[in-house]
RNA sequence: GCCGGGAUGGCGGAAUUGGUAUACGCAUACGACUCAAAAUCGUACGUCGAAAGGCUUGAGGGUUCGAGUCCCUCUCCCGGCACCA
């Protein structure tokens, strides 16, 4: 026998299948089905470390053992080759980041090949690559077409470090992901992709996948979807003085509802509202409606004149015959053509549809034109009429019904009267709001802030603005302190109160989610509370807890109605000592304090009283305070025999002195009176609130209640649930809204080693695509990769790349500089896959057709959010398109652990306790590398496991001990031969455990059977040549090299790696005879051996006769069967 | 703070989903082979106990004939998000 030398087998085996082409993968084979084995491709940075062999090696487990099942399997490798780092080399270098990267991809290549896994090496890809960049580029305009592109002046995260902009998935605690330089925000012109449209179904969607439950709950989080409600505050700017003239439109009445309650609603702000009896509104002319609308009222320099459909048209008639300039004019579903996009109407002739635009516009100070897309009348190219007429952009609307013709239409009112618009989750306490605030960038504050008068203290705001502004995100995580600077001059109207609450500015309100703006309830939101605290703000209690009383004579019971009332409790101190005064009821399980129902008419706090003095006959009891608020308590009263629900209020109150009167009989027989000091409350009292109170009592600062509860003190609403009254308030004072946490995806990076964007800006056509016969855009070549610090991509300075002629208008144009973000790049990688030679297509839909969706995707933790949700994102887009087949491009994600230091660490050259994978497949092959991560743990978790060299040593043994188990091999092969059945039973036991964990991603057990089944094998010293040829079968996925030589030393001349799985014989999975546990009273005592078919009976009788010196003398009162398994005797 | 996952020998980890807890491997000890060492092979290896027999799956309680597994309470660790209204 050979001695086992890998470094030998490993190189010839290797040579062997490439040579072969055995994993050159056909697009479709006859009688096979495909399977798509897809794992993340990795970053060319130099040099594989062990988690690469982690995330490759492990995987080829997969794709071999697949393959020996007869799937066709697509098991592909590729470089995801632009980035940062080869660009920093080149600067730190001086060497040309194509020609790192390159030689870094060479090296690799070999270091993968080592690991003797099965890549589809033809099919390889690097991003880098012209031919495949063309396509990047190629779909980055297929989503501009589709208006998924857009260009916006952003604050943005900038490494002044790689003095790049960072997506917020690259910004790890305020810090850049790649340096570590701390993040700055910065406002710049960039490239951003709408994610946030797909936020919705890139949640919903995940219901059918089969991906571990962590990763998509890591999606959902980060996505950040959360149900509310928009809310409008009127706003009331002191001295303000408006009229509004409001011009109702075609076929409609001043009497309208809608019209009513816009009058209604800024009569509420102090504006006066003029609504015009314009004529014969069902057949109107010019002539008569304009002379109507100019003889209702005057128009000066405080009038908002507004007009809704044709009333618009009116107005602004109006205001070509004013000699003097109103302060503005809204036009609400208006126009100034006849290009409906109905029916005509009969108004056509009756007016001239010519207009002085410039005049119009002169008189009016500001101009507001809203219009709603689904408008059924008014066409967007109506509204774009008039946008043009009256030179000012639209404002897109949401109306209730169509053409704003609802009863309410809240977008409308807005735009009547300046309104802060707040987002939340919590309608329910809308009446408990009892004040406002804005972020610093709120367009309101930013407005008020220009217009100098309308802050009493501009400056102070001013200035907080500007501070807010400066501060990093680190700061602003570090100093939590909550600040903030209120808005003098300002109050805003809490719709549902009516109150006047002051505004602020705090920077602990984010711009850049909801509205920018929130309503603060300070007793039941924590931020809030705090703030309010901070600045002496009123707290209002609007949601009661409730607390129900579970265990004892009074907890709550199923079979009994339920009562309502209103309810008081008396905590009352005794005149002298440190006292309190309860109750202990006779008859019944209760201990209280006294308490009651508040009788018709009667004050709280009289009540509470009240119910002291009768309960226990003392005279002279006053009230000092009452204590917290409303709690609904849930109990069963026992006299009563009904369950209660009672809204309670505590009152602290004091006993003058022992004055005493007789106690009515009826009191008296129920109850005895006693006192108690505080310390032995908590034992005496038995009411489910008592620890409530008790901290009430201690005087312990109540923070703010964010939980479920009946809502109180809010008119019209009292009584409901937090859930009900949610949804009655939006519906009464706002209406539902949903927002993310997820922002759009800035896609733009001012760094040279990229993907060109393949846009151009002309200063006569504004942004043009390149068109796809001028792709792909090449990336220059260029000696000076530095950046300017100041947001310029190094290709500005490229001048043969920036200058072009405009494909529109031939004028001289300027290509676009900055390169794209790397995740765009792998957004599609695995489509180019199925079809990666393509000149024509991206991928042909009939190439695509044999291996997408992707069967199985491995990869790690840290792309949850990043790379595995944008090209989530990218394939739904491409869906839309009909550029792919299916809305999701991944069907079963799997997640690798990370591979730690054997000293538990991360691995890293600063900790010195870095593993080379090189080093070891040197000296203990790769065969030995790849079982060891293979059995170190299971495979699909978040997890973490360290390298540990004595166990890689230990799988080294076992590969040794496999190749010395061929001299047991005897050449017979008749398995019924009485030597083998020994070992056959563990052979098929092993075919299935091997099999279902490998499938089960349990790689560990699966190995741990292969050892078990050695360890068989050993005790035997012998078996047939047909037994090691499974051996080998079920060894081969995972030490490929031995187990191809082992099989090739063993007489054939074929791949062990092209066999067929073997398949195990279901007769023979259980031994003949089983050994059967024997258990007295759960105890474990004796074990059996019988025939694996015994009867019930049998075991039984066997079981009894082990055990009868323990059973002596004890009654068996039942008996345990378990078939297989074991007996239990239960004694009395 | 919120959301997810977890805690089993000296270590990595098993446990047919409620049925012999500690499979498999590592480490350790002893023995065999050897002049010796390494390698290899064999034996032992949760814990208390001489043994019989107890006790053990982060802690405490519960359900069950039977709990690592199910339920409740708590502690700690890891991961994600974090002033997201």
């Amino acid at each position: 026998m050979k001695a086992y030398d890998h470094k030998k087998i490993e190189k010839k085996w290797q040579e062997a299948w490439a040579k072969a082409k055995i994993y050159e993968t056909k697009d479709s084979v006859p009688g096979r089905d495909n399977f798509y084995l897809l794992v993340e491709f990795p970053y060319p940075s130099g040099n594989l470390h062990v988690g690469h062999w982690y995330s490759f090696a492990i995987p080829d487990i997969l794709a071999r053992k697949f393959r020996m099942e007869g799937k066709n399997v697509l098991y592909p490798i590729g470089f995801d080759a632009f980035g940062l780092p080869a660009e920093n080399a080149a600067i730190k270098n001086k060497v040309n980041p194509r020609e790192w990267t390159e030689s870094n991809i060479d090296y690799m290549r070999g270091q993968l090949r080592s690991m003797g896994a099965s890549f589809d090496w033809s099919r390889e890809i690097l991003t880098c690559d012209p031919a495949y960049y063309k396509w990047t580029q190629w779909l980055f305009l297929q989503l501009h077409k589709s208006n998924l592109v857009y260009r916006k002046e952003t604050k943005v995260n900038w490494c002044p470090n790689d003095k790049t902009v960072l997506a917020n998935e690259q910004v790890i605690d305020g810090k850049c992901e790649r340096c570590g330089h701390e993040v700055v925000q910065k406002e710049m012109l960039q490239w951003n992709i709408k994610i946030t449209e797909y936020a919705d179904r890139l949640i919903d969607d995940l219901e059918k996948l089969d991906w571990p439950e962590p990763i998509k709950e890591s999606q959902r989080n980060w996505i950040g979807r959360s149900e509310g409600a928009e809310i409008d505050f009127p706003l009331d700017i002191g001295g303000e003085k408006m009229k509004v003239v409001y011009l109702h439109g075609f076929e409609s009445r001043p009497d309208r509802p809608r019209n009513l309650w816009y009058k209604a609603g800024l009569e509420q702000l102090g504006y006066e509202v003029v609504i015009p009896t314009l004529p014969n509104p069902d057949f109107p002319s010019e002539e008569e409606q304009v002379a109507a609308a100019l003889n209702a009222t005057t128009y000066d320099e405080n009038t908002v004149l507004v007009g809704h459909s044709l009333g618009a048209v009116v107005a602004m008639k109006v205001l070509e015959k004013l000699d003097k300039p109103i302060a503005r004019l809204v036009t609400v579903g208006g126009f100034c053509n006849r290009n409906f996009k109905d029916r005509p109407r009969n108004f056509d002739a009756k007016f001239n549809w010519t207009f002085d635009g410039e005049k119009i516009r002169r008189n009016a100070k500001s101009i507001t034109i809203l219009h709603d897309p689904r408008d059924t009348g008014i066409s967007d190219d109506q509204a774009k009429a008039l946008s043009e007429l009256l030179n000012t952009p639209i404002t897109l609307g949401v109306s209730n019904k169509p053409h704003f013709t609802g009863d309410t239409e809240p977008d409308v009112l807005m735009w009547l009267r300046p309104t802060i618009r707040v987002f939340t989750t919590r309608a329910d306490t809308l009446f408990g709001a009892t004040y406002l605030v804005l972020a610093p960038e709120h367009l309101w504050v930013t407005l008020a802030l220009q217009h100098k008068t309308v802050l009493k203290n501009n400056g102070e705001v001013a200035a907080y603005v500007e501070q807010a502004k400066k501060k990093t995100e680190l700061e602003r995580q570090e100093n939590r302190e909550k600040t903030g600077v209120k808005l003098e001059g300002v109050e805003a109207i809490n719709p549902a109160t009516g109150e006047r609450i002051p505004l602020f500015v705090a920077d602990y309100v984010l711009a850049g989610y909801g509205t920018g703006a929130i309503m603060a309830v300070p007793a039941h939101d924590e931020r809030d509370h705090e703030f309010a605290k901070k600045f002496n703000l009123p707290i209002k209690q609007v949601v009661a807890r409730v607390l129900r009383a579970v265990s004892g004579g009074d907890a709550v019971r199923s079979d009994v109605g339920w009562k309502e009332r209103d309810a008081v409790m008396a905590v009352v101190k005794h005149w002298a000592n440190d006292e309190c005064l309860c109750i202990q009821w006779k008859e019944h399980e209760m201990h209280t304090f006294p308490s009651g129902g508040i009788e018709q008419g009667e004050n709280a706090a009289d009540a509470a009283a009240r119910e002291a003095r009768e309960e226990t006959g003392y005279k002279n009891i006053e009230i000092t305070k009452q204590l917290g608020g409303f709690d609904y308590i849930e109990f069963y009263h026992q006299i009563k025999k009904t369950n209660v629900r009672a809204r309670f209020r505590y009152f602290l109150g004091r006993l003058r002195d022992d004055e005493r009167s007789a106690v009515s009989a009826g009191e008296s027989a129920m109850h005895e009176v006693v006192w108690k000091r505080p310390d032995e409350l908590r034992a005496f009292l038995m009411l489910k609130e008592k620890d409530r109170i008790l901290d009430l009592l201690a005087g312990k600062e109540e923070g703010a209640y964010t939980g479920q509860g009946i809502v109180v003190n809010s008119v019209g609403f009292d009584g409901l649930t937090v859930e009900e009254a949610k949804k009655k308030m939006t519906e009464t004072f706002g209406r539902r809204k949903t927002t993310y946490k997820l922002r759009d995806w800035i896609v733009s990076r001012q760094r040279y080693w990229g993907v060109p964007i393949p846009v151009i800006h002309c200063a006569k056509c504004g942004i043009v695509p390149v068109p796809d016969d001028q792709l792909p855009v090449l990336l220059p070549e260029t000696d000076d990769y530095l950046p300017d610090g100041k947001g310029k991509s190094p290709l500005a300075k490229v001048a043969s790349f920036v200058q072009v002629k405009c494909p529109q208008c031939g004028g001289q144009a300027e290509r676009e500089t900055d390169t794209l973000d790397t995740f765009v790049d792998s957004s599609w990688y695995f489509l180019r896959y199925t079809d990666p030679l393509d000149e024509k297509e991206f991928a042909a839909n009939e190439k695509q057709a044999n291996w997408m969706p992707v069967d199985l995707y491995s990869g790690g933790a840290e792309h949850t959010t990043m790379h595995l949700l944008y090209s989530r994102f990218w394939h739904k887009a491409l869906f839309d398109k009909q550029l792919v087949a299916d809305s999701e491009p991944y069907l079963r994600r799997m997640n690798r652990g990370i591979i730690l230091g054997p000293d538990g660490q991360k691995m890293s050259k600063s900790h010195g306790n870095v593993v080379d994978p090189d080093e070891i497949v040197e000296r203990l092959g790769a065969d030995t590398v790849r079982m060891y991560l293979a059995f170190i743990g299971p495979y699909n978790e978040v997890a973490s496991y360290p390298w540990n060299p004595d166990g890689v040593v230990g799988i080294r043994r076992f590969l040794e001990r496999v190749w010395r188990a061929q001299e047991f091999v005897t050449e017979s092969s008749k398995i019924d031969d009485k030597k083998y059945t020994a070992v056959e039973r563990v052979l098929h036991r092993a075919i299935k455990k091997v099999g279902d964990d490998t499938d089960q991603l349990k790689f560990n057990t699966a190995i741990s059977q292969l050892m078990i089944l050695l360890n068989a094998i050993e005790k035997e010293k012998q078996l047939g040549a047909e037994q090691w040829n499974t051996f080998l079968k079920l060894l081969a996925p995972f030490a490929p090299h031995v187990a191809e030589e082992l099989w090739h030393e063993s007489g054939h001349d074929s791949s062990t790696h092209a066999e067929p799985w073997p398949v195990f014989d279901p007769k023979l999975l259980l031994d003949e005879e089983v050994a059967i546990v024997v258990q007295v009273d759960g105890k474990t005592r004796d074990e059996i051996k019988i025939a694996a078919d015994a009867s019930k009976e049998e075991v039984e009788k066997a079981a009894r006769e082990k055990v009868a010196s323990r059973l002596e003398g004890k009654q068996i009162v039942r008996t345990v069967v378990v078939p297989n398994r074991l007996v239990n005797f239960v004694t009395s």
